[in-house]
RNA sequence: GGGCCCGUGGCGGAACUGGUAGACGCGGCGGACUUAAAAUCCGCUUCCCGGAAACGGGAGUGAGGGUUCAAGCCCCUCCGGGCCCA
């Protein structure tokens, strides 16, 4: 039967482990379990994988490198599940394969083991999440030592060692000690230290001035200045270089859960109440340690043209930044209300539509809000303004972009459209977000969806100022239609123009040439269509009559008073052209989109009203977490509340040990470590702060970092893990990370974005300050595939657990019922889960197999990078190979090596290929065609020579390391070549690889006909003789004339006959 | 709603640059071995029609259309599924 047996994957198969007592060598699950654990302490024993550092004892240097890094795993209590082991036997068959190639390969293993599930389960049990950390790391490192990986152990780290994080908290630090200079290397802009900036302001090289791309600061601090730095006071000189630093303290508004104490992300709060618990949730700003990322924002973009990674990786990396070019433009206030500016400053992507703008919106925590409630204008309705913008202020963002209603009250202020000279109203709305721009918008109805239905919904005006081609074609023909043509052919006329403009994609420039001509041919040709295809001409008239105006006058009415899209029922968003966009001193009427942005924006910047402007969708990034289970931050206060760095010789920050996690409950945010008072309040000295008093009284920072910030760096110590000295040292970093860094990097799809960005900011950074040699960290970059598992799903496409369905059909066509209601389910596909109970336990298939098989079978599963079901019934099929490889080579009977007597050509030739396949396959990740063509060679072969068996060995030990050991050890070749893990690949001889002869398919008329065997070096009249020669071929043909001869030497002929 | 990817036998999947569709594995069927079963080994296995067989004919890569001597692969439209973003 095809379809997995529910009861199959509760495991209750029999093992595949009795021994018959004919065949006592035979390879069973217990002999598989007994080569493989000897092999693993073999190389243990040996240190077979531990890769010395360039100035090491046995370090080759004339080697190339090779650095394969896999995502290193979060432990969990849980253990390893099959997911895990997918990417890591990928990367280890890479990496075994790369030192048989000559390649000094450093393949390192660890855990990321800071972070909140540890820490939940502590605040259950009470137990230090170190402990129970620990012993998930035990477990993990048990269960992946029992795959065979040749990781080098000796440089493993978790991200919790003191060693470790010492140094995640120096990195931090030298980004606190780092601006980003925007001028420096031809303005790509580079990270430099802070000292330099110090200098530079000291010396006037430099006006003094709050970083203008500070997003923690307003305009208004932004427009200070200050002469000299020494008569600065220290609290101004603070602003200045905070504000350029790259970490930095920022107000950031957060989702406060008093009752749990703690923070909460978007998706863990509800309708305003926290998803665990059901309590109340209030919008808190809250300072907090910011990563100045977005001033990488163009570095990060222009990165990801020189690493080899995944297309959809590196578009949802560059969709995540969203880098957008548009204008600031600034509407004149008609009547301001005291203590704001007398102009509204907006940020739009699409200042081409300015013409179009009918009015205003603001976010409810915009200044104009205040201002407008402290001083009224006579047209304010107070009362409803105030209460919006409460209600507003404790949604989160998210919550006011999914409400599908529009809500909004106007502020009773207007402001004048620059373009237009008109005044418009301005409102505010929770569809405006404060964070993104500049927390204003200029409304385009006609061309944005959410204005549209705004306008919609509260009679405001809807102006079109964009159409595409038809439509542009559209208009023009319904202005030029004469009389005559409204009474009878005005539809055809205008279908025929239509088509004609869109089918030579032509601008406006050519509506006078083309409508001349469609008028002339048809007064020549009748009503017949112009194109000649009547399917054009029709198909344009179906979208006239479509557009629902009864005749000409009406529709040439609707375009006269722009309000096309209007009467259309929707926003126009796509490329097309500029309409209805002129005024006395410019005109945009007829441009493209991006023309007439460039048009609008100079137009603009003469006027001195707007400028270009590039605008980032990435937001700087929030690092402090109110947790306990993470790096604490190296930064401590003084009683004025100034932050200074802890000195490097006071690191590692080690987090205090507590004896109770549960969260502080209380209405202002408060991180858990400040429970630690003991540890908190201390003083400067023994903080290891310079620059204040010994006995300075100072409390230390108590958030504590994200879980990705171990992750960001791990990739440089591995090339040094036991460096006390520096966070990895230079030469063993130049050497490893080489020229692009990491040379393999394989890991999961779900950190495409978060995790991937953030590694790359920070090792952007460390380049420009000179700690590493690489502007990028991975160099090529691999995804491996979700494996999933079979799962049963209802009619209303809801999962049923496994173990509540039963088959009620035959094993071939099977009928899956749910047992409870007896109502049919179908078999489908889903993420394996404990609730499914589809979860595959890895121990558990190598107890029944062996770790080669089950290495074997999830690289045979299918392509790397593709989701895929399990089957636990397939892992046999593998299983048997590993069979067949050990009877191949072993004796069943006596465990002796059994060798050919004589050499077979056909073998050999075989054997060629077959390397030849893998090695080729291996480079490319294509596991599961190599491991086929390895299958079918041992299917292929009844004995191998000595010399056969010596190069098999070595081909199959990438992928089934232990036996490849174990035959060649039997072989007795250990003793003599060392391990077959070390040995050098085989080679291939390339005239193997080609055919004396080959056969070609000769087909007729595209059909497959006939085959002939040709010589392998035949030219094709060669070919093409032998093709029509051939008796069915000449039977097929007889009494026709061959019009047609294709000959594609080696490949195939087709023969066009008639 | 937007972006990306995918759709091939009963199942997982092969198929180089457009050139013999279904490699390899599972399952199934038949046989060998065995007192028997399991395990193992050997053979067959896309579907339909004809044939005892050898073999012959036809259809066929989600559906429909197009380009081409030739399309699983390229183009257009549609349907279905997955992932990410909103």
């Amino acid at each position: 039967m095809c379809l997995p047996d529910p009861d199959s994957l509760r495991r209750d198969r029999p093992m595949a482990t009795e021994t018959d007592t004919r065949n006592a060598h035979r390879y069973t699950a217990a002999m598989a379990g007994e080569i493989e654990t000897r092999w693993q302490r073999w190389w243990d024993e040996h240190a077979t994988f531990e890769t010395p550092n360039p100035g090491d004892a046995g370090f080759d240097a004339s080697r190339p490198k090779f650095y394969c890094l896999d995502m290193f795993p979060y432990p969990s209590g849980a253990g390893l599940h099959v997911g895990h082991p997918e990417g890591y036997t990928a990367s280890d068959i890479v990496s075994r394969y790369k030192r048989m190639t000559g390649h000094n390969v450093l393949h390192p293993m660890g855990w990321d083991a800071f972070g909140l599930p540890a820490e939940q389960y502590a605040v259950q049990t009470g137990v230090h999440p170190a402990e129970t950390t620990r012993k998930s790391i035990d477990t993990f490192r048990r269960q992946l030592k029992r795959f065979g990986f040749s990781y080098d152990w000796s440089r493993e780290f978790g991200t919790i060692d003191e060693d470790y994080y010492k140094w995640t908290q120096w990195i931090f630090l030298k980004m606190y000690g780092a601006w980003f200079d925007t001028d420096a290397d031809g303005g790509a802009g580079k990270g430099r230290p802070i000292s330099e900036l110090i200098d530079a302001f000291a010396s006037g090289a430099r006006p003094i001035r709050v970083n203008p791309d500070a997003s923690e600061h307003s305009d208004d601090v932004k427009a200070r200045t200050w002469d000299a730095w020494s008569a600065m006071d220290e609290d101004d000189q603070r602003l200045v270089l905070d504000s350029h630093r790259l970490t930095y303290l920022g107000e950031q508004t957060v989702n406060w859960c008093p009752k749990l104490g703690t923070a909460l992300a978007n998706e863990e709060v509800i309708d305003g109440k926290s998803e665990r618990g059901g309590f109340p949730v209030l919008r808190k700003p809250l300072r907090q340690w910011m990563f100045r990322i977005t001033a990488y924002a163009d570095r990060l973009l222009a990165g990801l043209a020189d690493v080899d990674w995944p297309d959809s990786t590196r578009i949802q990396q560059t969709e995540w930044i969203g880098r957008s070019e548009g204008a600031e433009i600034d509407f004149a206030i008609a009547d301001a209300p005291a203590g704001h500016s007398q102009s509204l400053r907006v940020y739009t992507t699409r200042p081409d539509t300015l013409f179009g703008a009918t009015y205003m919106v603001v976010a409810p925590e915009h200044p104009l809000v205040g201002a407008v409630l402290l001083d009224p204008r006579s047209t304010t309705d107070a009362d409803a303004v105030r209460e919006y913008a409460e209600r507003a202020r404790n949604l989160s963002d998210v919550e006011r972009q999914e409400s599908k209603e529009k809500t909004g009250v106007a502020l009773g202020v207007d402001v004048v459209n620059p373009a237009t000279g008109e005044r418009i109203p301005v409102w505010v709305a929770d569809y405006v977000l404060m964070g993104y721009g500049t927390g204003a918008i200029m409304a385009v109805p006609s061309g944005d969806e959410r204005d549209f239905e705004f306008a919609k919904a509260f009679g405001l005006a809807i102006v079109d100022v964009v159409y595409p081609t038809p439509v542009l074609a559209m208009a023009y023909a319904v202005e030029h239609a004469t009389e005559e043509n409204a009474a009878g052919d005005w539809q055809e006329l205008a279908a025929d123009f239509i088509g004609l403009v869109t089918s030579e994609n032509a601008g406006p420039d050519r509506f006078e040439s083309i409508f001349g001509i469609v008028r002339t041919r048809r007064k020549t040709a009748g009503t017949e269509s112009l194109t000649g295809r009547g399917g054009v001409q029709n198909e344009w008239k179906l979208a006239i009559e479509e557009i629902g105006e009864p005749d000409l006058a009406s529709l040439r009415a609707r375009f006269a008073g722009k309000r096309h899209w209007d009467a259309s029922g929707s926003a126009f968003f796509g490329s097309g052209r500029a309409v209805n966009s002129a005024n006395s001193e410019v005109s945009l009427d007829g441009l493209s989109v991006p023309e007439a942005k460039a048009k609008i924006i100079d137009w603009l910047e003469s006027k001195g009203v707007g400028h270009r402007k590039v605008n980032y969708r990435l937001r700087d990034w929030l690092f402090s977490r109110q947790r306990y289970w993470g790096e604490p931050f190296p930064i401590v206060f003084d009683e004025r509340g100034h932050h200074h760095p802890v000195g490097e010789g006071s690191l590692p920050v080690a987090l205090p040990p507590m004896a109770d996690y549960q969260p502080i409950e209380s209405q202002d945010p408060k991180p858990l470590l400040a429970k630690a008072t003991d540890w908190i309040n201390t003083t400067a000295g023994a903080a290891g702060v310079a620059g204040l008093p010994a006995d300075a009284k100072v409390t230390r920072e108590s958030n504590t970092m994200p879980g990705w910030a171990g992750s960001c760096w791990y990739a440089l110590r591995y090339c040094d893990a036991k460096n006390d000295e520096r966070f990895v040292g230079r030469d063993a970093e130049r050497y490893w990370m080489g020229e692009k860094g990491v040379d393999l990097y394989i890991g999961g799809a779900e950190h495409a974005v978060l995790h991937l960005l953030y590694a790359r900011f920070w090792h952007k950074a460390l380049y420009d300050l000179g700690e590493v040699s690489t502007p990028e960290p991975f160099a090529k970059l691999f995804h491996q595939g979700l494996i999933t598992s079979f799962a049963f799903q209802r009619a209303d496409k809801s999962l049923v657990p496994t173990d509540e369905v039963t088959n009620r059909g035959s094993e071939e066509s099977p009928t899956w019922v749910e047992v409870a209601t007896g109502q049919p389910v179908t078999q489908t596909t889903a993420k394996m889960s404990k609730s499914l109970k589809n979860v595959v336990n890895p121990d558990e298939v190598i107890e029944e197999y062996g770790a080669d098989t089950f290495r074997l079978y999830e690289m045979y599963m299918g392509p790397l990078e593709a989701s895929k079901p399990w089957n636990t019934k397939d892992t046999i099929g593998l299983f048997r190979f590993c069979q067949r490889l050990w009877r191949l080579c072993v004796d069943e009977d006596t465990g002796e090596i059994r060798f050919a007597t004589a050499p077979d050509a056909a073998v050999e030739k075989k054997l060629h290929r077959t390397i030849d396949k893998v090695g080729r396959d291996i480079e490319k990740l294509g596991f599961n065609t190599a491991i086929a063509a390895m299958i079918e060679f041992v299917n292929a072969a009844d004995a191998l020579t000595e010399d056969q068996m010596d190069r098999f060995a070595r081909t199959v030990a990438p992928f089934v390391p232990h036996l490849g050991e174990e035959i060649w050890h039997r072989m007795g070749r250990t003793e003599s070549r060392g391990p077959a893990s070390l040995a050098a690949w085989p080679e291939v001889d390339p005239k193997m690889l080609v055919d004396d002869e080959v056969e070609m398919p000769v087909s007729v008329g595209g059909k497959v006909r006939s085959k002939i065997v040709v010589a392998a070096g035949a030219d094709a009249k060669a070919i093409e003789a032998q093709a029509l020669a051939d008796p069915k071929i000449a039977e097929l043909l007889a009494g026709k004339t061959v019009r047609k001869v294709i000959v594609v030497p080696g490949r195939m002929v087709n023969i066009v006959a008639g």
